[in-house]
DNA sequence: GCTGAAAATGCAATCGTTTGCATTCCTAGG
DNA sequence: CCTAGGAATGCAAACGATTGCATTTTCAGC
């Protein structure tokens, strides 16, 4: 069915200076709340404006003013095969995004980057869309933000901070959360501990750095470590896991770099006849809202999404104010569930 | 530390042509692709443009085509007590939109719209900041929403239709899906089976009808129905199932109206000393990403949100198109798990 | 009633594109 | 060599707001 032409053409400044008998200018001064304008006026103006349901352009106001009052918050996903926005972490990040940001009276641009990623933040960047940009996580896009940041300011990343980058992160300590959760498996007296994750990206790089910390602490053989090169997504980190398993190679608990993967771990694990945390012991981290869900409740190293993306935009809104704010790391807590057990008996 | 003044300014697209000594019209019809200008010239002027680093300024762009190529994606939290954007059901909801909007390059502006919601509808499709609306949710806003849509054709809306409703909806068989899972619960041989949650909103109160018409069918006594008045929050319904359970009403079964509730639910029973399924099933309405992974599993109706983003985005595109299509339903499934238990022994 | 300063208003330029129309540049045909 | 015609280009006017500056209005003080 065709539409019948509604479409009623949203009224313009103009319209409603000619109704009030003055001039466009007026009409900007009195709805900005300008003393110019005389008190009684503006009210009349004001009155009209609401009346007639005016609501200024913003595209026309972002023209003239050189800003947009929106935010990007990116989302690149490098390494999941699938295109929907599915991984919890992502999603909860995003939601206390758009709070802090909703809060600060500004919109959030929406943008999720898939391969081929070929000079998209330049691009976003150039386009003006945005007055400021947030990117989640690091991905595999080092390189392009360290680029970007050399003449881009409003830029913040969620992630780690790397030697001698000059982009602005904010992110967990990831290295210390890591060393705690490991620390907690040798002390419940787990013997061979795999790490379960892809430690070329930034944060599980820091992250693997924690294990190995707490592994040498505590003199453990090195021998003893395991690296599964496992890319974020739970397909990957259940045929991963079971491969693992196939492979016959004795080990006792997995220190995986993400709850999502911790879970299809233990899902591999299950499935393969074992249990969790009698045969293996599982710890994650994030500390998605799933994680208490899950069955067993999941072990992890909590990262506080709130306060983290609480300050990623105060960070990035100091730097629209012109402050060259520096990168951040939050502290990491390790939240004890049923995932890992008791201590084992030797 | 204050910044070294870095922001360069990006480029502009007299700057181009001066470079490449045309006007900007040419640069315009050049990058739109235009034959107006020359194969060879027109090659060239993308070239300079492309190591320029120049994108076109979308504001400008904007204002002058009168279109945004972007579509707002709003979340009315009229229910929700706290700020943050928790709700797994939205989350999804929004990751699908995402990615159908995203595809058809449109960029998505989120909104979150919390108490008191005065003519925020209007003043969003006045703002003029994107073509299109789309509603995750009716929540308490039928009339704002029946209002708008009175003139302003690119608005769809997830949720349930209503009689003699002028707004496009997209939702799922509300009153089969949950028809289908009381009748599953009563073939299970339960008894007295609770309804959970807040009929008023227009999507659960399609779900009551489902849950009526399937006590009507089984003949079963009226009186074995009970609504609990519970908004849609995790918290609220902890404390609407403890309160129930402490006053003593005798229960068997509970169809919850969302999964969210119904784990509340659950929590609720068990810390109550009672078993799920044992003493009490549960059945859920969403399959919320979550419900798999709780523990007993949640059997649930089904609403498969994938398809349904993609409905409201190839909706919302036709009616930008100047179709007027009408609202869809969507099939619901039923998918059992462990929470509501097998047949109960006579 | 006049003067002058303060208060209120309007003019017009500007933000960076796109595009209808006018103009210039070719080139082929005579 | 001239001309008609098409191809290529540029001019200038939008799009809808904001704001520096000039101008008008107002009104107190004499």
């Amino acid at each position: 069915m065709k539409s019948k032409g509604g479409h009623r053409a949203p009224a313009k400044m103009a319209d409603i200076a000619s109704m009030a008998g003055v001039s466009p200018s007026t009409v900007s001064r009195a709805l900005a709340g300008s003393p110019l304008v005389a008190k009684k006026k503006r009210d009349e103006i004001m009155r009209l404006a609401r009346e007639a349901g005016y609501v200024v352009n913003s595209t026309a106001r972002n023209l003239r003013l050189k800003r947009t009052e929106t935010i990007s918050v990116v989302i690149p996903l490098a390494h999941e095969a699938s295109q929907p926005l599915t991984d919890p972490f992502f999603v909860e990040m995003l939601g206390y995004l758009a709070d802090a940001i909703t809060q600060r009276g500004y919109g959030v641009l929406l943008q999720k980057i898939v391969p081929p990623m070929n000079d998209w933040l330049p691009n976003l960047v150039a386009s003006g869309r945005s007055d400021g940009v947030i990117v989640i996580g690091q991905s595999t896009e080092h390189q392009a933000l360290e680029e970007v940041s050399s003449y881009y300011r409003p830029l913040v990343v969620w992630g780690a901070p790397a030697a001698g980058q000059t982009y602005c992160t904010v992110g967990t300590d990831n290295t210390g959360g890591a060393t705690r959760a490991v620390e907690h498996l040798i002390g419940l007296g787990r013997q061979r501990i795999v790490f379960f994750g892809d430690p070329s990206l930034p944060e599980i790089g820091l992250r693997y750095e924690g294990y190995l910390a707490a592994l040498e602490n505590a003199s453990r053989p090195l021998e003893a470590k395991h690296i599964v090169p496992a890319h974020l997504t739970a397909d990957t980190a259940y045929a991963a896991m079971s491969n693992l398993l196939a492979s016959k190679v004795p080990f006792d608990a997995v220190f995986a770099a993400s709850d999502l993967i911790a879970l299809s771990a233990i899902q591999a694990i299950t499935a393969a006849g074992l249990t969790v945390p009698g045969d293996v012991a599982v710890v994650g981290f994030d500390d998605i809202s799933l994680a208490v869900h899950s069955n067993p409740a999941l072990t992890t190293v909590r990262q506080d999404l709130e306060r983290g993306a609480r300050t990623m935009v105060e960070r990035l809104f100091e730097r629209l104010a012109g402050d060259d704010s520096p990168s951040v790391t939050l502290p990491a807590e390790l939240i004890i569930r049923e995932s890992c057990g008791a201590k084992v008996r030797s």
